[in-house]
DNA sequence: CCTATAATTAACTAACCAGTTAGTTATAGG
DNA sequence: CCTATAACTAACTGGTTAGTTAATTATAGG
């Protein structure tokens, strides 16, 4: 066997921490997420949860930041190989677009602390974004130099694709109940989104 | 003297209690929010809270319910007169813009409430949101009849603009604060932005 | 096998929070 | 002026929460 199976593993044991803290977050938001419910969600005692990180502060923290960092390590990832600018801002749009529709913490977790301009992690929310940001706003001043894009403020047009996206994604359940109840077409699938939104640039 | 200065008055109170609630559940969100806070900040009893709204989400329910008829309401108001669709789609966005700017607690409870897909207030936000967005889609789709606007998916273009103003007004502070440390220039003031994303369409 | 220490636990605390209650005043209408 | 009631208050309750502590167990390295 390559390892034995241990009633203790610190490694596991921080992984399922993160992990159920990353859904429990997106869930109920930071303030409602109780690290009771945290640890009966992991089968951990709680005080592990101290033990690893020091305070709820700590988790979010941990949670934010692997979440920013995978997010930043597959759009990079996954776009390593366009030479035009186009091709290269589309590919970041729909690598976003992908990711967020295939894990919606991600929108419910940005949109969440968007919306308190970083009330809990300003700090660290703001030097992710500001990461991808800038990966962001050389593909479009790359395109704008080559006068492919025609002129427009990067950090608008950031705002409206993640905007836009995330809210298509949060908003996803909402609008499929709506479409049941309803007779005109409201719901949009994502991948149409994807597709509609590369379409405008 | 028109009226005598009461120590007591029912309608004050109740206008009172909605004011500072507004304000507190746009800075730390639904959960967050004391109701001894809010009773501290309109200098009344906190039972005089559940007296004149039954509980905390009633009170809340309350206060989204008077922010979104504001919205509906100032948006009609100020664009009956458009007759063209261009105008009109201008106007909407103009006014929701300048209104967003100008009430920021708009922004953030919208896009806390719409993170959650409504987890507090699902039918009412639905049914307010359907209001505004029925008069969005109205002129849209009479734009695309006239041949004004080109093909669009309403509901994608209607969050493309709601996500963009929303989180342009909720991270005006981080991006203020951004502007103040470094050399490149990442803030942009909301009446660009308006200009800007009216010119997209 | 022994032992140091890392991982884990049960039980606790102090603070906070939504909501209640029973009693007290101000005021309007007769 | 009297009185019914609307407006208001102080003090309380039961439940929840983040965070602590002191004791216990598993495991790795010698």
């Amino acid at each position: 066997m390559p390892k034995k199976v241990q009633k203790r593993d610190a490694k596991a044991s921080k992984e399922a921490i993160i992990r159920h803290a990353t859904a429990l977050f997106s869930e109920k938001g930071y303030a409602s997420a109780s690290m009771d419910e945290l640890a009966q969600r992991c089968g951990l005692n709680k005080a592990m949860v101290f033990y690893y990180f020091k305070n709820k502060k700590g988790l979010y923290e941990a949670v934010m930041q692997s979440v920013l960092e995978e997010i930043y390590r597959v759009i990079t990832e996954q776009n390593s190989a366009h030479d035009s600018p186009e091709a290269a801002l589309r590919g970041f749009i729909f690598t976003y677009a992908r990711y967020a529709q295939t894990h919606p913490y991600l929108p419910a977790l940005l949109l969440k602390e968007l919306s308190d301009s970083g009330a809990v992690v300003p700090e660290l929310l703001f030097a992710s974004m500001r990461k991808l940001f800038s990966l962001f706003s050389d593909i479009v001043r790359r395109g704008q130099k080559e006068g492919a894009f025609g002129e427009a403020i990067p950090m608008v047009l950031y705002f409206m694709i993640l905007g836009t996206l995330n809210l298509m994604v949060t908003t996803q359940p909402l609008r499929q109940k709506a479409a049941k109840m309803e007779d005109i077409e409201i719901d949009t699938c994502a991948s149409c989104d994807i597709d509609e939104i590369a379409a405008y640039l």
